[in-house]
Order: structure tokens, then C-alpha cells, then sequence
DNA sequence: CGTGGCTCCTGGCGGC
DNA sequence: TGCCGCCAGGAGCCAC
């Protein structure tokens, strides 16, 4: 689950944790988290290094060493961080854990095992590597509509395209939608420059409010989807039952009446 | 080349 | 009670 807003967050608890303190021994737990790296060269290019500062792009993490490389985070399904001082405190799924000088143990922790730990030389380049769109908070309007009038496609397709915009999930796109009162399966070629606008604002609003939030959903405004999301309630707009159904292999829920099916 | 569908992965939960 | 199958969902891969 953790989309922009999340690794946001993540992102500032690695900056007050983790920054400035020499890192003393690292142990992969589970190798398969690892992305572009074997363990025995992780550790042997970590070892001794110093996290210096933090970025965010579309959902991943990237954490800079005083060697000048970063170390990148993709969080997948259920990745998070975590620490721990106590050895006896190890949390639930830890698949890595990076211990400082000052006693502290970082812990990557993966239940699913869909996030992934890479080694990258720059921003620009891993971010090219993995051909990420332009991440979700920082695109324009302009670059929006030339990008999205490039598309086919279920507009709920074309969000989570890490390709054509960074960072939005499933959940923010239901949100998003639901903001914009669209239908997830209306063709985007369906959709006139008002709609694409009431689109392109609510990617802002609903990511925006999401990160001043913290991501913690119960404290979204009381007419977001996502605070109720799998609970079977109806819309906080208009009282009716709240549907569920699969676009591109995602569960969705939107409101029938809010958020009504365009026919060509 | 863009798009859609399948697969990976583990655990929670509902149904019988 | 215990087991089966579905669901969760980010993204890589493949077929068309």
C-alpha cells in the first residue's frame, strides 16, 4: 500500500531517525528483497558510510551516503521501516536491519515480499531505469494534459501507470476519482478538458491532504472513500452503496451515482 | 510500441 | 475444526 503519501511519511521518519550516524553492521534477512545488489556488496559498500539526506520520487525512497551513492527503497505492497534498540524487539517480516554506532538498528520489514532494496550511482538515472512519468505532486498542467491526451485506455489504468505519472496506488486512484466524480472505466479519450482538470486538481488536493495527514486515513476528511475502504459502508456523499468491481486486476470502489459511466 | 492480463508473494478471512 | 480459495496490490514480464 504505501503510495506517495506513505513513503512521504517514510521519508521524514528515516530523516529524524536516521540521518548522520555511522553505519556499523548490516545483515540481509531475506535475499529476496534484494533489487540490483548482492548482500556480500550492500555490505561492503555500506560499511562505515553515513546517511546524509532523504528524497522522495513517486513511490520510492532514495537515501544519499556520505560516499556519494544512494541507497534506494521501494516499499512494494507491505514494506515498511521500523527500529529497534533491544535484539529481543526484532519486528514481525524484518528482511534487513542496519545497525549504527549509536546502537540504533534500522529495520526494512516486508511481509509480502514486494519491496525491493537497490543500489543507485544517481537520482536521474535510476529514476530513467525504471521509466518513471513525472512524480505525482511535481507535474504541471500543461504537461498533464499533453501526457494523459497521449493515452488509451481506463482512466483508472492510466493513474497507476508508474510510466505516466509517479506515485499514485489504487487506493489514492479510487480516491482521486471519487474526488473527481468519474467512473474508473471511463476511456480517457471520454474525457473533456474540464474533466481532465477536475482530474489533474484532485491528484494535488487528495495527495496533498494525504501527506499533511501524515497517510493515516482516519484522519482524512469524512467525505473521503479510502477512510472506509473494504468496510461495506455507503458514500459519504450521497448515502448509496458504495460498489466494488476489477480494473486492470484491482479491486475499486466508487459510488454509482457519484461517479456515473461516460458511453461514447 | 502501447495496452491488458498474468504472476509473484504471504497472510487474513469467509464459507462449508 | 480445518482446509480451501479468494483477496490484498506494486510492478515486471509477456502476448497481442
Amino acid at each position: 500500500m504505501p503510495e506517495l503519501p506513505e513513503v512521504q511519511s517514510l521519508k521524514e521518519y528515516f530523516e529524524r531517525k536516521f540521518l548522520g550516524k555511522e553505519i556499523t553492521d548490516l545483515k540481509v534477512v531475506n535475499k529476496k528483497i534484494l533489487g540490483n545488489v548482492s548482500a556480500s556488496r550492500l555490505k561492503e559498500k555500506l560499511m562505515g558510510a553515513i546517511f546524509i539526506s532523504a528524497y522522495r520520487y513517486g513511490k520510492y525512497l532514495f537515501v544519499k551516503t556520505s560516499r556519494g551513492f544512494f541507497l534506494v527503497f521501494h516499499f512494494g505492497m507491505t514494506g515498511s521501516l521500523e527500529y529497534f534498540k533491544d535484539e529481543n524487539k526484532i519486528p514481525y517480516y524484518t528482511r534487513m536491519i542496519l545497525t549504527f554506532s549509536s546502537g540504533l538498528n534500522l529495520v526494512f520489514k516486508c511481509m509480502r515480499m514486494f519491496g525491493r532494496i537497490y543500489l543507485a550511482d544517481s537520482l536521474a538515472g535510476f529514476i530513467n531505469s525504471k521509466g518513471l512519468g513525472p512524480d505525482a505532486l511535481e507535474i504541471n498542467k500543461s504537461d498533464f494534459y499533453n501526457l494523459i491526451r497521449k493515452r488509451k485506455g481506463k482512466i483508472k489504468s492510466v493513474l497507476l501507470d508508474q510510466s505516466f505519472i509517479a506515485g499514485v496506488g489504487n487506493i489514492y486512484t479510487d480516491e482521486i476519482l471519487f474526488q473527481s466524480g468519474i467512473h474508473p472505466e471511463t476511456r480517457v479519450g471520454l474525457l473533456d478538458k474540464r474533466k481532465l482538470e477536475r482530474i489533474y486538481n484532485n491528484i494535488g488536493i487528495v495527495l496533498g491532504t494525504a501527506v499533511k495527514s501524515n497517510a493515516e486515513m482516519e484522519r482524512y476528511p469524512g467525505f473521503y472513500l479510502s477512510r472506509n475502504r473494504n468496510k461495506n459502508v455507503n458514500c459519504p456523499k450521497c448515502n448509496t452503496k458504495i460498489r466494488r468491481i476489477n480494473v486492470s486486476g484491482r479491486g475499486t470502489y466508487f459510488c454509482p451515482r457519484c461517479q456515473r459511466f461516460v458511453i461514447s
